[in-house]
RNA sequence: GGAGGAGUGGCCGAGUGGUUGAAGGCAGCGGUCUUGAAAACCGCCAGGCGCAAGUCUCGGGGGUUCGAAUCCCUCCUCCUCCGCCA
């Protein structure tokens, strides 16, 4: 949720930054309804006064009768008065807030703009892309050729767009997961926490996902909750409506969740394999942070998703999100992808966001810099490190040998208990 | 699923129709005292909007009333007991 404030005090700085999402951004509803917010409250403010001034007078042992009755006529023209004005002070919220709760965040500055992702700004790049010296196979027909994946008997039990791993493949899933998580816990400060799966709606209107896109979300009935498509929901929500002191942060969350998705608007899209999937398992990082500290818990936060691609040695690059692809909740985005040597092609396997207030606002998260002071909203922040089943698919890429075996990449080895994987025929 | 109980400021907790935006305590901040610290004592201390006067907020929403934290309706959440169950 934007700060309207903010907005109003420099409207031109923020119609700046916000035209790198969209050209066409404006303001003029949010000035319109906030303008006409105050003066309904200011009048709202008078007459109320003049109300309870009043009816103070109410409960005075020396009124007749008579006096009581003409002072009550009084008091109730006022109190229909307040109750008027606040019918079209509400009726003007519902407006406002709505248009809050749909209007994505102001990019940062450092933000490019730029509508698509050919917009998008490489970083940085690590390792040298791979180049196979023989036909590479793809990883969905490899990984079925070595018995670890089976999209038929996925599709028979879920329909398309679903995994099954078996066998050495679903101890890959499992040793990815304890791989990240060690390292996260162990060598970057993270908590690891375990949160549910299933979330109430507040929970996902708090990060973002709704009420905007709720299309994209798998929804039960009749209990109206939300599977999440990403542990982010869970985790950020953690510390939904709580207030903390500046010496608590920053706190760093990571977890290992499934992910569920229903991938509405990419029919068509990366059918196949395990690109796509409504349903994939991820390990997420997660910062809340004083806002001072954000742009450099960003960057190590970064790092620590890049440092899993490194200890796995996956040749990838950094690139930092144009305005016009970056996620909804973003203020700031770097996306990691990966290198698959057989697709020819670079595919985000993180994405490492910086929301700034964004969040902490609809989720209510604040904190006090120094005892006594006023609060501010924490900045939260989070990224995939990594998005596992899109691991597994890398792996299969890089690390497949000319007579279709599956080299175990040494980091992993000792999770995996074996250095390859070969078919059992 | 059935039956009860409860949601008040950073935390705990008074408060059942009229100077209660809210007693008291804890925590915190400032001070007195002390060589220093502790203890003791004194003062301050919820958030939003507004230049201010002021106004809004006692789980959310609606209602009754001249007036609601307090009464009514409804929803949400938590707790206890019974039933069922990994």
């Amino acid at each position: 949720m934007l700060d309207p404030k903010q907005i109003i005090n420099d409207l031109d700085a923020a119609l700046e930054q916000m035209r790198k999402r969209d050209p066409n951004a404006s303001f003029d509803e949010l000035l319109t309804l906030h303008e006409k917010r105050r003066q309904l409250v200011g009048e709202h403010n008078d007459l109320r006064h003049k109300q309870r001034t009043l009816s103070k007078g109410f409960g005075d042992k020396g009124l007749s009768d008579e006096e009581r009755s003409t002072l009550r006529a009084e008091l109730k023209v006022m109190s229909d008065g307040v109750k008027d004005l606040d019918d079209g002070i509400k009726a003007v919220e519902v407006e406002l807030n709505d248009w809050l709760m749909n209007t994505p965040n102001l990019p940062d500055p450092s933000t490019p703009a730029g509508q698509t992702e050919d917009d998008n700004v490489l970083i940085r790049s690590w390792g040298t892309p791979r180049e196979h010296d023989f036909e590479g196979q793809d990883h969905d027909a490899l990984g079925e050729a070595l018995g670890i994946l089976d999209f038929d008997a996925a599709a028979r039990i879920s329909g398309a767009r679903f995994a099954l791993y078996r066998g050495l493949g679903a101890r890959l899933e499992r040793a990815l997961a304890s791989f990240m998580l060690d390292m996260h816990t162990d060598s970057h400060g993270y908590e690891e926490v375990l949160t549910p799966f299933l979330v109430r709606r507040e929970a996902m209107i708090g990060t973002g996902q709704l009420p905007k896109f709720e299309d994209d979300a798998f929804r039960t009935e009749p209990d109206d909750m939300f599977l999440i498509p990403t542990a982010e929901v869970s985790v950020t929500n953690i510390l939904r409506e709580q207030m903390l002191a500046g010496t608590d942060l920053p706190i760093k969350f990571t977890a290992f969740s499934p992910c569920f998705r229903r991938e509405a608007g990419s029919y068509g899209r990366d059918v196949r394999g395990l690109t796509r999937t409504h349903q994939f398992q991820k390990v997420e990082m997660v910062q809340f942070t004083r806002e001072e500290d954000s742009e450099a818990a960003h960057e190590a936060l970064t790092g620590h998703a890049e440092a899993i691609l490194q200890a796995l040695n996956l040749p990838y690059r950094v690139m930092q999100l144009c305005g016009g692809d970056l996620g909804f909740g973003a203020a700031k985005c770097y996306d990691i992808e990966v290198w698959l040597p057989v697709q020819q092609c670079w595919r985000e396997i993180s994405s490492c966001s910086n929301y700034r207030d964004f969040q902490a606002r609809r989720a209510d998260i604040r904190y006090r810099p120094e005892p006594g002071a006023k609060p501010r909203f924490v900045h939260t922040l989070n990224g995939s490190g990594l998005a596992i089943g899109r691991t597994v698919m890398a792996l299969i890429e890089n690390y497949q040998t000319a007579d279709g075996r599956l080299l175990i990449p040494d980091a992993l080895q000792p999770y995996m208990r074996v250095s390859e994987i070969a078919p059992s025929a």
